[in-house]
DNA sequence: CCCCCATTGTTTGTACACAAACGATTTTCG
DNA sequence: CGAAAATCGTTTGTGTACAAACAATGGGGG
């Protein structure tokens, strides 16, 4: 029963539309992550296989030998989070790890002949995965979002 | 069976194009969420909150009053993540949290004082940290990735 | 009415994600 | 040269994220 014409109060006439949190990136962005994250755990094809799992294991396939902290750059994540993603990789057998002799405080990771096996085995998938994530999105819509998302990342 | 001309072997001028691990979606998405994360914890104004217990609070802001699981649907958390949100809110004082007498399995949450207040005053926080996770985008950039975003999510 | 089934909330276990503090080394620069 | 600064890898602590299994309750359909 608002008297039409009086606008007083901080009323939604005037004030800043509503703070809706299913408008917020930050919401979007989780989910969106939260789904690609669900997608890739029923596609990849090997139950145990992580999404940063299988980012190492690209990026060892790509750089061949690495420090921990340098892969960890290239994957963008931190040294804390590379610590139990590389023992997991190392229990599997899927990366060897051994001291840099330059470097001391270094050690060099690699693919394992497993390793360089499951990545070559998988890596279709991995592109299964990204094809169905941006399933609702037309070629068009897609180059678009994704060179609009790489410009936030 | 191939005709000689063409290609023989996975040969690159015809084979896909190589799987870029920061071309992926999953990638972008993991990394603008992680950007989002940052500039959230350095802007919300409030050391303790996460983007979740806001995401909660503000929901129940919209609600009034909501079962633990529902709550748990509007933000997007499932149930168990929903447990340490919910403790967490609880041990400031933030949210209330009383049985249904409708429904003996239910408990039903709340803001505190305390709750809406912290709320009223970090909202605008919430809106400075959208603009600025946005802030490489131009008006209508933004307006195009926010819509497409939401069809991924 | 009663049994099956769905829903609610909890617990446990695994895996990211990052801050902060640490020891060991290497690099830089005064 | 030698001390300060930077880098490398590790550990600890907190907070998402979800699967899976569970007890308790509620809602039907036979």
């Amino acid at each position: 029963m608002k008297p039409a014409a009086i606008v007083a109060r901080e009323d939604a006439s005037v004030a800043e539309p509503a703070y809706v949190l299913e408008d917020q990136v930050g919401h979007l962005l989780r989910r969106a992550h939260q789904r690609h994250a669900a997608i890739f755990q029923e596609r990849i094809g090997d139950a145990q296989l992580t999404p940063l799992q299988f980012a190492a294991l690209v990026k060892l396939d790509d750089l061949g030998e690495v420090s921990q902290n340098e892969l960890g750059r290239r994957t963008a994540m931190d040294a804390a989070t590379m610590q139990g993603v590389i023992k997991r990789l190392l229990a599997r057998g899927l990366i060897d790890r051994k001291p840099d002799p330059e470097d001391r405080r270094r050690v060099v990771l690699s693919l394992t002949a497993d390793g360089g096996a499951l990545i070559a085995a998988v890596m279709p998938n991995g592109r299964a995965i990204t094809d169905e994530t941006l399933a609702s999105l037309s070629e068009v819509e897609r180059r678009s979002f994704l060179s609009l998302l790489k410009r936030l990342a």
